[in-house]
DNA sequence: GGATACATGTAAGATGTTACATGATTGT
DNA sequence: ACAATCATGTAACATCTTACATGTATCC
């Protein structure tokens, strides 16, 4: 049981609402507005071949007249999209980059109670303080030799990270008090 | 003179400062704390003998007693890197993540007159404020089909947006008044 | 003498990008 | 009839990841 790439539990997750064909998915990517997510076909189809080479999902056979074919999830697929969707945020994802986190952070209300979303934002809101005391620690030593325009820059992406810190301690409060958004 | 990667540009970028090895610019991304950038000798090595394909870094002979090379600009590597730099933030390069902006905005302050760079900060920041109204749009109307950690991930999304904006602002009264940071 | 840091590369494998190929259905 | 949209895939190509291979210089 492998690991798959991000893209690969975004389609699980969306099969996990309901089952859909790869061109249903690949207007999904289109029509929202967020999205490092291609909509090509040379992403979406390998991706879903993958998929049911894992047997994490299933084909139907074509349907409707037109070849159109609904995937969906099998009983071990929402094992694994479960799996990765429980994982704690760790020091490394806050590093590689936020938009994996905010990407899973999206499905777990899903299919997860709220006691383990609360305990993801708690980890979260903590890993990110940590790093962004490593992120100072660093500024506070290499600024002399740094651009205006580096400074400038470094500073944008710690000021992010507080951003998202910050976001995590509100998120929580929402969520324990039922999810007024 | 087609275009390489982010990665191809931040190495130009680093030896436009001085030569060095390859072994010197892996070293950087290890020890800089930001960074998409891997420090793997299978992505380094390989990216600099594109350049030197394009015939953008010229590699001394190993030097030192040791195997050590020193990797160098060429001219037309450096009209190259400042026309990456040059180029102004696009509605795309605001969809497909900040992330590159920001690099490129960092070795700016190395080679472009303030003015280049305060226009550059004008464009993103306008350019943000479309995107984002774009996201609150398309927010009021799925908002309701959404689960709670997706309506508060895609808030976290459009918050991060607003924070590079005004980012985006005060960064361009920083530059204008002589750059105290 | 042995560990650690210096130093450069290649090999296998997975993933994603862009472009191509093919054909059915629906609306005008 | 014709265009647009629905619908599924493959092919070529570039890039990155992880792991391997190799050898030198320095410090203790």
């Amino acid at each position: 049981m492998t690991s798959d790439t991000i893209l690969g539990y975004v389609l699980l997750g969306l099969l996990h609402q309901e089952p859909r064909s790869g061109y249903d998915l690949r207007k999904i990517f289109t029509s929202t507005p967020f999205s490092h997510f291609s909509d090509s076909p040379g992403a979406v189809y390998p991706a879903l071949a993958r998929l049911r080479r894992r047997g994490w999902v299933t084909a139907s056979a074509p349907t409707g007249g037109r070849r159109k074919r609904l995937f969906r999830l099998t009983a071990t697929g929402r094992k694994a999209w479960l799996a990765w969707l429980r994982q704690p945020p760790t020091g490394t994802d806050v590093i590689r980059g936020m938009d994996h986190l905010f990407v899973r952070f999206a499905f777990m209300g899903e299919a997860l109670p709220a006691e383990v979303v609360v305990r993801f934002l708690d980890t979260l809101a903590r890993e990110i303080d940590e790093h962004v005391e490593d992120l100072r620690q660093f500024r506070r030593e290499a600024a002399a030799g740094m651009s205006i325009t580096g400074r400038l820059a470094y500073d944008a992406g710690v000021e992010s990270y507080e951003t998202h810190a910050a976001w995590a301690r509100r998120a929580r409060a929402i969520i324990m008090q039922g999810g007024e958004s």
